[in-house]
DNA sequence: GTCTATATTGCGATAGAC
DNA sequence: GTCTATCGCAATATAGAC
């Protein structure tokens, strides 16, 4: 079995015309500086790719998909603590991925004028998707009365504001490392609801085991 | 003296391209639609813009003065209040002014990298002070031990980026309306620094007269 | 001020040789 | 797969008549 070590060429076109985008936008980019950035002519990248628009759509396709199931996965895996515990699997799990793929991220929020109507409306179906699987779980920590929830939608809206503020400027080697980004940011959400900070509170797993 | 009915021509066209680049973004904006907005035909715009680039720098350029001088205004309005007044006073306008010229101000976050560099870090200049500003309102709360500051540039960040987002989205007549919006959020934010509720708090100057 | 042309540039995409 | 050359088009901006 061997190592591939040369790198896949639609890849590299991916994250060049990722990182292009973020820093340009979309309609700034052209397709022979997305050429360049993979070492190549404008003319061979259409070996690789069907039409700018499609690189478009694949480079923000997968990322909410992606986030749902990462984000869902965190969820699962808390199973068995209390609804502030799932929420606050889900917080860290959120602004973690948006700071890990901020290009990417940034790129979903910021382009979705530039996709034609059809792919858009299946990446706002999604983003609707995923913010009523947060909103289901601030709603029912506020049931449980363990939060005090001013509306839920609201909350939601505020998660993902900082989130995407965040894949706007994070970089590592910044001011503050992932992990602390995570807890402050996590602190921060559950202030909001006026849950005990993330630090101080003692989730359900270890309550029972104490 | 005469009344003037008549609308500027100028002032149409910015407004329209207003409209216009956030609904589309600027790049993919072209200037025949931006003509065709104002009533006119591409040809004639150049009667009132020097070109394209300088109708967005116009339409960016006033917006963080204008943010910046109503904010500064209400907080110097509440002048005799505690730190926390203050911050009170400058959040609620700050949320105020982005919910109110949602449009503009949206347009002065996403289109910053459409600036040629010059420009661009005008603005960027001037947002830093903006920020600074709200920063020291939040540090001097922190001082006064009537704010739990986890740290004063991420609570900052915070409030950019709930105002940023509403800018996205808000339109009145939706299911809040901008004194509601301005409620709520400012309620976020003071919970975020463990301020009691605005709607609990009782200003200095009300405690006085009590 | 308005308009109809048009100059010029650079884009996305394609053709065809290698 | 790579490249060079080019097509067709639409963009910003300008010229000049009214």
């Amino acid at each position: 079995m061997t190592v591939r070590v040369e790198r896949n060429t639609a890849q590299a076109i991916r994250e060049g015309a990722a990182q292009l985008f973020f820093e340009r936008g979309y309609d700034a980019t052209t397709l022979r500086q997305v050429a360049s950035a993979a070492g190549l002519k404008v003319g061979s990248l259409y070996n690789h790719i069907d039409s700018k628009e499609h690189l478009l759509l694949q480079i923000m396709g997968g990322i909410i998909d992606d986030l749902l199931e990462r984000v869902g996965g965190a969820v699962a895996a808390a199973e068995g603590g209390d609804s502030v515990d799932l929420l606050q699997a889900a917080l860290a799990e959120h602004i973690t991925f948006h700071a890990e793929r901020a290009q990417e991220t940034f790129i979903g929020n910021a382009e979705l004028r530039s996709l034609p109507q059809d792919s858009r409306d299946v990446v706002i179906r999604k983003r609707a998707d995923y913010e009523l699987f947060l909103e289901k779980l601030v709603t029912a920590a506020g049931k449980d009365g363990l939060a005090d929830v001013i509306d839920a939608k609201i909350h939601v809206y505020s998660f993902v504001a900082q989130a995407t503020h965040i894949a706007g400027w994070f970089k590592p080697g910044g001011r503050f490392t992932l992990e602390e980004i995570v807890r402050i940011y996590t602190r921060l959400a559950l202030r909001e609801l006026k849950v005990a900070d993330a630090d101080e509170r003692v989730g359900k797993a270890k309550r029972d085991a104490a």
